[in-house]
RNA sequence: GGGCCUGUAGCUCAGCUGGUUAGAGCGCGCGCCUGAUAAGCGCGAGGUCCGGUGUUCAAGUCACCGCAGGCCCA
């Protein structure tokens, strides 16, 4: 029934055979089965790459959580999205076409472009799907959602056009990094690209206080072309200013105290200093001529918001909001105009006369020069500073303000961190603080982008009245113009107008794509098609139950899903999610491509398996959302400790099965009924199945993963370890039959344990042990029910006394190591000290491992060692404060016989406190060099005398081990019988052998000692040298 | 510049609400076991707990200020 599994598998080889396996039986569509629903919602990648361990990792728990859930009896849809818009695709094919900004793009036609996007933004579906596939990740990549698909498109309009209704959309201006020389504003992505080092005129400039003949207020600027565009000057409200003057006559001058010296030299008075709030309110000639009548709409005046410092400059700013982010919040906030004399080639416009015409940096000069001669240059520098530059045209950027569509996000704020209480977060802190903390101070999102490739708004305006009409669906916009729809992309519905309802104008459309991020966060609703079709599927289907991806995406589709579910369904969009943090290469840099600095993914996977590679992320830090270092001898360190033990425990099952043909009883034999061990890892196992449900109901897969991977170690090197005699018994007993029973049971509940995480290994023991062979079996471990704990079995006693066996075997080890007594030689006697009631059974489990004739359990630890008290800090600490200093060292200065008194229920006055048993930590101390060892409760004393009588016994352990050796030497099968025939000069070793045969001949299956002619070996038991011959019987 | 996270042995990481001998695995050295065997087990060496300043009877753990790295935002 069950084979002799191979000696040296391959574990990649092994995957691939199960990979078969599940595509021929069809295994994941069966899967999809239950009768609840558990919701899924796949985050949608970036095609234009190939997977990272990023993506791996957060794969990994995409499919962990699901294949649970789905053990668990629930049917789990997981359809894998695709991102296809966004800024990423338009640069590769800019790159490949050779195409340098928006004019070009116009020049080689809309419809062109958008369709060579279209051909590339599938092209790495096959590898991710391979890779995804190779790595044992169930989900349905057939049924997948694209973002360009027309439905998924009209369902993103439809959701667009709720906003609209709800009135939550609106245009605005946005400060962009903009590219004079493409004529188009960048994003902050591309702004960073490319960063210069260049030396920009540094000036200080005087504004003429109205208010205050001869006053001006000092401002100091990088960007003297911004200066025609000033509306308002900006204090910080704590900062002290100055009123400065020299030798009390000429210009009373107004800057930050700290920055008289720094800006204006030596040799100025201090006339008087007020705090910026007082300056607010004071208005200010304009600098320039050209924009004078904003002074009817507020301009002019001194305003003050914190962000202003006074590290730099004069603690002053000039305000011009068209060109900066913080001076267009302020100016708005304040009620002051924008004035934006720049066109879109980033020239002056005519209107300003002084430079008309003229590029922004060419104008510096002219400027500084005007001001120069009018006295309103105070200071003229340069600064050498990092400037942001355009990565295609190598021009310097500006930053302008653009109109900009907007969702008001502030009007949802406090509805979304409401909701957003309702989400489980794994870890904690993720949601509380990271997001939680950019949720309260969100501001509206803007959604519209200057590109081609994407969803465009669904926005037309009439070019008379202004008019504008959102349109929610293609039926719509087949209705209003007339013509019929089947792509929504900006080539194809660009060019369809109507005439105005209010003016008989033309209704066009607007130029602007949306945020690929307002797509992704459609996806709940436009992977259905919602609510075109599929309205009540998508309605119960929200909020997810689960979802998960890496911390970078806070600001990103976290936060998208909600604001979108929030303004549509007032819902959170997920219930529970896992963050994970992020892989960084070995050497603790970012992964990088072009650094090469960690190990092809494929590669890693086809070398040591995808679940030794699962097993390695999941079992690490990212599972808390922290980062890891990624690490190819991690991997490796995994199929060593991991996944070869667990081989090894199902192959030492299976080859003892078959050498006996066992076969698992109809009717198993009840639990108490079975031995010591058995038992335990009976129990032990049942815990660890109410542990991992537990656990995996919480999310909290870094207590899950640990806790079943370390069963492994319990598995193979405590319950096989000291089982193993039980299976080669030769006498077919109850008890090797109990043995096996366990063994058997304990490897198929951990297989189903086993089978989210590690899928693989799972269905490789499954399918060696029950598919076929069980009636009943479903024929992949992945279709069978998750375990729930059986507590009957659970005997929570015996785990913790076995514990202790354990401890005690390891410091008898310790004993025996220290003196130099190897396991073989058997000893007489051990007697351990422990408040564990251990049975006998318990203790013979103790000198069996250390080869130990009689374990003697002593219930006090003071029979073989001193006792001393440790304060117990916890406890007294609270109660003595200061004082615990002293008690503590009276403490530990207690003799043995005093803790005795203490510890069995008296108590003692020190240092004027009353001390009794709660407040001492008893501890153990082992005298000198007699043989025994403590640790804080377990004693264990170790009687070292070899008499003749044990020597002799050793003496005929070593020379069975050798004759063992000698068996595997010659090739023989471990059932094989043997003639013995063994010769030695050593008297010693002649009794042992004689005083011992039984044992020996027993232990290597010896069925005759006679005289062999053929080979022989000569070898040594111990010291005493001996010569063996066996022979196959 | 802001928010969040990380920094513990040569390496990868544990260390609960502060409690007094800071742990594990790998690597290294030594030994054991060997019918799971191209495995297994034990012992040992190895630590300014990133630095500084505080709070406290007590700090790897809490607070503040730095340094280094990461993610996101500006």
């Amino acid at each position: 029934m069950f084979d002799k599994p191979q000696s040296d598998p391959s574990f990649p080889e092994l995957e691939q055979e199960i990979l078969k396996l599940w595509e021929e039986r069809d295994v994941f569509a069966r899967s999809i089965r239950g009768d609840k629903d558990f919701v899924f919602y796949d985050g949608p990648p970036f095609a234009t790459g190939t997977p990272h361990y990023g993506h791996l990792l957060a794969g990994t728990l995409k499919d962990i959580v699901p294949r649970y859930w789905t053990m668990r009896g629930y049917k789990v849809e997981r359809r894998f999205g695709w991102d296809t818009h966004g800024l990423p695709v338009e640069m590769e094919i800019e790159k490949q076409l050779g195409l340098q900004g928006p004019g070009a793009v116009h020049e080689f036609g809309i419809a062109n472009y958008n369709e060579a996007c279209r051909s590339i933004v599938l092209r790495y579906t096959d590898l991710w799907r391979k890779t995804v596939t190779r790595l044992g990740r169930w989900v349905d990549f057939d049924n997948d959602y694209k973002t360009l698909d027309p439905t998924f498109m009209e369902s993103v309009w439809w959701v667009f056009a709720q906003l609209w209704e709800k009135g939550l959309i609106y245009q605005g201006y946005k400060v962009m990094p903009f590219s004079w020389r493409l004529g188009t504003p960048l994003s902050n992505f591309e702004a960073n690209m490319d960063y210069r080092k260049v030396q920009d005129p540094a000036i200080t400039v005087a504004f003429a206080v109205r208010e205050l003949p001869g006053h001006h207020l000092l401002a100091w600027t990088t960007t003297p072309w911004t200066l025609p565009a000033n509306m308002a000057t900006c204090v910080g409200p704590d900062i002290e200013y100055a009123f400065v003057q020299k030798e009390g006559e000429g210009p009373v001058y107004i800057l930050a105290a700290k920055l008289v010296e720094a800006t204006l030299g030596e040799g100025w008075d201090v006339v008087k200093t007020v705090p910026g709030r007082e300056l607010v309110g004071l208005h200010y000639e304009p600098l320039f001529p050209f924009f004078t009548d904003a002074a009817d709409e507020g301009a002019f005046r001194v305003v003050m918001d914190d962000y202003v410092g006074d590290e730099d400059g004069t603690g002053i700013v000039h305000q011009a909001p068209a060109f900066g982010e913080d001076d267009w919040r302020i100016c708005q906030r304040e009620g002051i105009p924008l004035r934006d004399p720049i066109d879109d080639e980033g020239r002056f416009k005519a209107e300003v006369g002084l430079v008309a015409g003229q590029l922004v940096k060419d104008a510096d000069k002219v400027l500084i020069r005007d001001l120069k001669e009018r006295g309103r240059l105070v200071k003229q520098a340069t600064i050498d500073h990092d400037y942001p530059f355009c990565w295609r045209s190598g021009t310097p950027l500006i930053y302008k303000a653009m109109p900009t569509w907007f969702v008001k996000v502030t009007d949802l704020r406090e509805r979304m961190v409401e909701l957003n209480q309702q989400t489980r977060w794994v870890p904690e802190y993720v949601g509380a603080r990271r997001f939680g903390n950019w949720l309260e101070d969100a501001r509206d999102w803007a959604i519209s982008r200057n590109r081609f490739w994407g969803t465009p708004l669904p926005v037309w305006v009439c070019d008379d009245c202004d008019h504008r009409h959102c349109i929610g669906s293609i039926a719509e916009l087949e209705r209003l113009s007339g013509a019929t729809v089947t792509d929504l992309h900006k080539h194809h519905v660009d060019n369809l107008t109507w005439d105005c309802p209010e003016c008989g104008g033309s209704m066009r459309r607007i130029s602007e794509v949306l945020d690929c991020w307002f797509e992704s966060g459609s996806m709940p609703y436009a992977q259905n098609h919602y609510p075109f079709e599929n309205k009540t599927l998508v309605e119960e289907n929200l909020p997810a139950h689960f979802i998960a991806e890496g911390l970078d995406q806070t600001r990103g589709w976290f936060y998208t899903l909600l604001i979108l579910s929030t303004a549509l369904f007032d819902r959170p969009a997920f219930e529970n999610v896992i963050v994970n943090g992020l892989i960084l290469a070995e050497d603790g840099q970012k992964m990088s491509k072009s650094l090469k600095n960690y190990p092809d993914p494929n590669i890693v996977v086809d070398t040591y398996g995808a679940d030794a590679l699962r097993a390695y992320l999941i079992n690490s830090p990212v599972v808390r959302a922290e980062p890891m270092r990624f690490t190819e001898k991690g991997v490796r360190e995994v199929v060593r400790s991991v996944v070869l033990p667990l081989w090894n425990a199902y192959s030492f099952f299976a080859t003892y099965a078959s050498v006996d043909g066992w076969e698992p009883p109809s009717e198993p034999t009840p639990v108490a009924e079975r031995a010591l061990l058995d038992r335990w890892v009976i129990s032990v196992v049942q815990s660890l199945v109410d542990d991992v449900n537990r656990e995996m109901e919480a999310y909290r897969l870094y207590n899950v993963i640990p806790a079943v991977l370390g069963f492994i170690d319990d598995l193979t090197n405590w319950y096989i370890r000291r089982s193993r005699r039980r299976f080669w018994r030769t006498e077919d007993d109850a008890d090797k039959q109990h043995a096996f029973e366990t063994l058997y049971e304990v490897l198929t509940i951990f297989s189903r344990l086993l089978a989210p995480i590690l899928p693989f290994m799972a269905e490789v023991l499954f399918q060696r042990l029950e598919a076929g062979k069980r009636r009943g079996a479903e024929d992949s471990v992945h279709l069978e029910r998750f375990p729930l704990a059986d507590r009957s079995v659970v005997d929570e006693d015996l785990e913790r006394q076995m514990a202790v066996v354990r401890e005690a075997v390891t410091l008898g080890r310790n004993l025996r190591e220290k003196h130099r007594l190897r396991v073989r030689q058997p000893l007489a006697e051990l007697v351990l000290a422990t408040p564990e009631g251990l049975t006998t059974d318990l203790l013979s489990v103790i000198g069996d491992e250390l080869n130990i004739k009689s374990v003697r359990r002593v219930a006090d630890a003071a029979e073989l060692v001193t006792l001393k008290a440790k304060p117990n800090f916890k406890v007294l600490g609270r109660r003595l404060g200061k004082r615990m200093k002293v008690v503590a060292q009276a403490i530990q200065a207690l003799d043995s016989a005093t803790v005795m008194a203490i510890r069995d229920g008296g108590s003692i006055e020190l240092e004027g406190e009353t001390i009794d048993a709660e407040g001492i930590l008893v501890v153990q101390e082992s005298g000198g060099d007699a043989a025994t060892i403590s640790t804080e409760t377990l004693t264990v004393q170790l009687d070292t005398a070899v008499t003749p009588e044990l020597r002799r016994e050793g003496l005929a352990r070593e020379l069975i081990s050798k004759i063992q050796s000698e068996r595997k030497a010659r090739g023989l099968e471990v059932d094989d019988r043997i003639v013995l025939d063994l010769r030695t000069d050593s008297p010693e070793l002649s009794a042992a052998i004689e005083a011992h045969a039984e044992l020996i001949c027993a232990e290597t299956l010896a069925v005759e000692r006679r005289s062999l002619d053929g080979e022989r070996t000569a070898t040594q038991a111990d010291t005493e040298g001996v010569s063996i011959a066996i022979a196959k019987a």
